[in-house]
DNA sequence: TAGCCTTAATGACAACTGTCATTAAAATGG
DNA sequence: CCATTTTAATGACAGTTGTCATTAAGGCTA
């Protein structure tokens, strides 16, 4: 394989979601607006995020092509990956593996809706008949 | 309040681990011993537990109590505490809050087992019944 | 008392994070 | 062609993280 994907921070994961939120190649430009149209607090100047982007190329996360004198970057893995990294690593750190664990806890500490639980009963159903047929 | 907890970083929770793995106080020592009893690759050295120890009660998470030369710490909340912690923050930086999204990618991305399953299921009924009852 | 252990404090260092200001070069509009 | 705007590169800086080696002060032991 190719950089192996070194660990997105916050930052960097809130400047990918501005890559990923749309298909393709995005500009500096378009990634610094999208970034701040979303953002809470301050918006970012345009240094940072070019700097974030060349950043996360050099982590393997994007690519860049160059036209003129613009930069395109897009992406070299979706979100999920990103996002199933993440979610995999707290699991295993801090749940010892146990995505169960992991549900109790966020449970017992967080205020799940009856939707919420809808949706996750359908997710187990879909996994056992997955696990059966 | 007093210092607001601020976030535990891998090597800090593996630290805490070691502190809450045993109820009340805590030598340098012990938490040494600990932490290498269960670490994958190469054991820390002492100077290392001592700084994470000290910089983990900047952070509030850990109090002490010197006897004579020693140092005796304890923590100030519990694991729980700290999971519950990062999970949330997981669920809300990458997962837009939603607990069940964050259940999907884990389902999709990893093996659960069909006892993980249960217990979930469990969890959920647990939960229903709450918010009726 | 002269050496050893233990123990905590210090200072250090490299890597990573988060954020820019400034610079320099190219493109554009008059 | 000149002024303005756009764009990427550079250098910087403070804070965090992860990890020690070394130092210094107290005890303990022969």
């Amino acid at each position: 394989m190719a950089h192996a994907l070194g660990k997105l921070s916050p930052a960097e994961f809130e400047i990918m979601e501005a890559v990923w939120a749309h298909s393709g190649e995005s500009g500096i430009t378009e990634v610094l607006q999208r970034v701040n149209a979303v953002r809470e607090g301050e918006p970012l100047k345009r240094a940072t995020v070019q700097v974030q982007l060349r950043r996360l190329e050099e982590k393997g996360w994007l690519k860049h092509r160059e036209d003129g004198r613009r930069f395109f970057y897009s992406a070299t893995a979706g979100r999920e990956v990103a996002s199933a990294t993440l979610a995999g690593d707290l699991t295993e750190r801090v749940f010892d593996g146990s995505c169960a664990e992991l549900v109790r806890c966020l449970f017992d500490h967080q205020d799940v809706s009856s939707d919420e639980i809808a949706r996750i009963r359908a997710l187990l159903d879909k996994a056992e008949s997955k696990a059966k047929g």
